[in-house]
DNA sequence: AAAACTCTCAACCGCGCACAG
DNA sequence: ACTGTGCGCGGTTGAGAGTTT
């Protein structure tokens, strides 16, 4: 059957907006307010999908959006929020105001990444990177990273009725201990933070054997996957398993 | 001067979730 | 319980600006 299409695609512009359009949609927002971005282009008349009509709202066109550069400040804040909520840029977003989650992201990857590696601090997991080069992260360290972030924790967040402010419960100390390079932790530098975040071991499917094999219970089979070993660093100090059997996909049953 | 290369960021795409019927 | 619709999110792309050769 398939997903429906979110506009006719054939007669909606696409690409960077021209100012007229821009004026278009502030008019029609400031007349009718937010909302139904589905039926609001054919009402704005306007040839673009509501998709890309909202897009343009919320990242671009909205009053209460600070734009300029970022202040040292908000860096330290989103670098912290990252090391708490990983990827949610809405959630990061939503604690710094006139930002939006779309500028934050593109941020984070142009600027925060370079200058976390120039720290000599994984971006991704924020631990201290072990590195071969200054500022480039090892195999190790992307290893280290995929083990923690798809397998070693589940970051459980409490989904909300819309339009309420997210909340996260029961931030985990032992993590933000570990991440937290300076021994200071969020609530100190930022108390009026209010990110309740609670995280689990994931549910059944995947379990840690070590620190860098996992198990995978499939449909198929159970099994037990080196991460070294299938990157090559069988027998080597980044593999402590011993058995270069695991990295094949025979079955651990 | 211009070609090649790099960087930035606005915009797009596809997916998942919530909700109404 | 199921299905369709709309919204919001995160990842990715690509045009254009800036820099280097």
């Amino acid at each position: 059957m398939g997903r429906s299409p979110c506009c006719e695609k054939e007669h909606t512009n696409k690409g960077a907006w021209t100012k007229e359009e821009d004026e278009r949609l502030i008019s029609y927002i400031k007349l009718h307010g937010e909302g139904c971005w589905r039926s609001l282009p054919k009402a704005a008349g306007l040839l673009r999908c509501g998709k890309s009509c909202r897009l343009r709202w919320i990242n671009y066109l909205r009053p209460d959006l600070k734009r300029g550069n970022f202040t040292e400040e908000e860096d330290e804040l989103i670098i912290n929020l990252h090391s708490l909520l990983g990827n949610k840029w809405s959630l990061i977003a939503a604690r710094l105001p006139g930002r939006t989650d779309n500028e934050i992201k593109n941020y984070w990857n142009t600027h925060i990444k370079r200058k976390l590696h120039g720290r000599g601090i994984d971006p991704q997991t924020h631990r201290p990177l072990i590195t071969c080069t200054p500022n480039k992260p090892t195999a190790i360290d992307t290893l280290t990273t995929t083990a923690n972030d798809n397998v070693g924790f589940q970051i459980n967040m409490q989904k909300t009725k819309k339009q309420q402010p997210p909340e996260l419960s029961n931030i985990n100390n032992e993590k933000e201990d570990s991440n937290s390079s300076s021994g200071v932790t969020t609530d100190e530098v930022y108390p009026e933070l209010n990110l309740e975040l609670s995280i689990g071991l994931p549910a059944q499917q995947k379990r840690i054997i070590s620190s860098s094999c996992i198990q995978v219970n499939d449909k198929f089979s159970k099994r037990r996957v080196c991460l070294c070993c299938n990157l090559g660093f069988q027998n080597s100090q980044a593999c402590s398993c011993k058995s270069m059997a695991m990295a094949t996909t025979n079955n651990y049953t």
